[in-house]
DNA sequence: GTGAAAGCGCTAACAA
DNA sequence: TTGTTAGCGCTTTCAC
């Protein structure tokens, strides 16, 4: 690896100064086509490649949208340098979770910043975040996205003070922070009625984890429904991340010795409808024909799912081209105000709720 | 947004030189403990962020790697600003797709930067792949992976003289440029080995483009084991991306009305292997009772499929990770020969080939 | 139209 | 242990 060359070698090797090789690559019609060929020509012999940090320190801006995401495998414990990550029948177990919330997200801001000339910088947050990951990545752009629960707010907060921040999927502002969210409320709600209207339930269960953020806004929109068709609330917990399949079966094969099973189990996300749906086969108690399973999220997992999962679907890729646009733009013309947009959500009846399959 | 505080800054409230302030971050050991505290106070009251830019500049060097990826939606004519990405159905018949071929790639090269302390800078490499979108990536990256075919290997050359460059599933190697491969002949020879010796098929034939990179190393692999099976080659052409589902349609009927039908397909990608199903069934012949079919790559969509697809898979994955690694040593220490790495594959016999359809 | 020169914010010798 | 002082490569007035 030779030593880049510089703007001063180009500038020599051109016989022209510094300044007019900077000037011949951001405005060049502006300089005269026989000094511009010139420049052109030395720059291409010598492989010239203008250094994005030194660009960026001298503008102020860096061109770059940073996002912190998660890095699956890379905190197991069998990921030591040298180890393989897995990927016959073991990798592709995984297919259910992928591609999950977070890579059409991804995708979604991906999309956005490239569409608008802008480089996306992927950070990890479900590592070791400290100080110093932090600001490689938050010094390194000109607006970060994140995902809620990823960074201590506090932390948000303090970055927000120099660099535009938005929250992808956040449902309340409260923060001062940028977001975009989705009617988590709204969607439940029809759901809800879909169940107990089409289907005629009323004993309908809402499956959910503690602290999760959307959850709230999603059991407001089933109790909604439950209140306005004057059927009783009721919650199941779920066990959190990583042990959702064993609690599962514990809560299924209690609740059936209790023969206290409802008619429905309305489930926050998809993969916890997915869980239970399994805890419920393995304890031979049909879905749809005993009882019905919904899920919200709408991952390709639940489309492929016997019987496929009746959910909502959310606009990922959406809300992450959403929320880089809203970055882009407070870079360019930052605003004094925080920006909250909230994005429509689908609901997608399938099988899992009694209802016949359609040509999906 | 404040103007962004500097080591300046720090180092004024601290009442201690830049250089300590500097130091307090890299060495934090070796300053007085009095000094970092009162550093990192200022630094945290002043909502100090340090600039990568400013960084990468002095040190030469930006810890991160770049990798060109695809921008799935962004060149489609319906994503101007405004236009919302579809979310129901419509993104959901995709599901074939995602997680494809360079997702899982991609996600391989982020979780091994992570783990080496890198950040991950992802480009387009679908767009207009002008000057200056290179520069933006390659000017700012210590090191890039590139899908093969995605940038013109004129420009890779050049780049690859200021900053390693690993192509990612890229055969052979001719450019002296660092590579990561896998196995395609040996996974294609078993595969056809298979349908050759244990479902005693003799009219096997190969289906692939032409221009795909790894497509003659896979068609070898099919071509030496029908050889030494003493039985004649015979391939089908494919068409280019985008009109496969046509060109599939048109193929089946071609062959069927002709009487010509083979044995079995063998396609080079599990894509083909899809259209050809649904050219298949649309015309009314089962698989795998009338032909078998299979693929090569071992996406989930094989899996999810129905008959599941027998199938070459790939480690997708591990090969992502294997390239950043590469990238990451270069780095490191320079050396001087093109790295290249070949890595194993593993066959899937799953139905689509006649066999019983195990536990998946 | 082109050049001179002053930074941009940080790191890394080298001194002290 | 901490401070001084050069740069790192590029952009951007401001003159010429």
């Amino acid at each position: 690896m030779a030593k880049r060359p510089t703007v001063y070698d180009v500038a020599e090797r051109a016989g022209v100064s510094i300044a007019t090789v900077s000037f011949t690559f951001s405005q060049p019609h502006k300089v005269r086509p026989a000094t511009r060929e010139a420049v052109e020509e030395a720059a291409r012999a010598l492989g010239y490649l203008p250094s994005a940090s030194a660009r960026g320190l001298a503008r102020g801006k860096t061109g770059a949208i940073g996002l912190f995401s998660f890095a699956y495998y890379a905190h197991e414990s069998g990921l030591r340098p040298g180890t393989q990550t897995p990927f016959g029948d073991e990798a592709n177990e995984d297919f259910r979770m992928f591609p999950l919330y977070h890579d059409e997200v991804q995708r979604g801001v991906q999309v956005e910043c490239w569409r608008r000339g802008y480089v996306l910088m992927v950070g990890d947050a479900k590592g070791t975040t400290s100080q110093a990951d932090i600001a490689a990545i938050a010094g390194r752009v000109d607006g970060l996205a994140v995902f809620p629960g990823t960074l201590p707010d506090e932390i948000l907060v303090r970055i927000s003070k120099r660099i535009p921040v938005v929250e992808l999927s956040i449902p309340i502002n409260n923060n001062g922070l940028h977001g975009v969210s989705v009617d988590n409320e709204g969607g439940m709600t029809a759901l809800t009625e879909h169940l107990i209207e089409i289907h005629g339930l009323r004993d309908i269960a809402f499956v959910g984890p503690e602290g999760f953020p959307d959850k709230e806004h999603r059991f407001s929109g089933y109790s909604r429904a439950m209140e306005a068709a004057g059927v009783p609330v009721r919650t199941v917990a779920t066990a959190p991340e990583g042990q959702l399949a064993e609690f599962a079966a514990a809560t299924v094969a209690g609740l059936a010795s209790a023969k206290r099973l409802p008619q429905a189990f309305v489930c926050s996300t998809d993969e916890e409808a997915l869980a239970y749906m399994d805890a419920l086969a393995a304890a031979g108690i049909s879905v749809p024909g005993k009882i019905a399973v919904t899920g919200f999220d709408g991952l390709v997992a639940g489309l492929v799912n016997r019987p496929a999962l009746t959910t909502v679907r959310q606009p990922l890729v959406e809300l992450g081209r959403t929320g880089a646009s809203i970055l882009i733009d407070q870079v360019t013309q930052p605003g004094t105000e925080a920006v909250t947009r909230q994005l429509p959500v689908k609901l997608m009846i399938r099988e899992s709720c009694g209802c016949q399959a359609s040509r999906e």
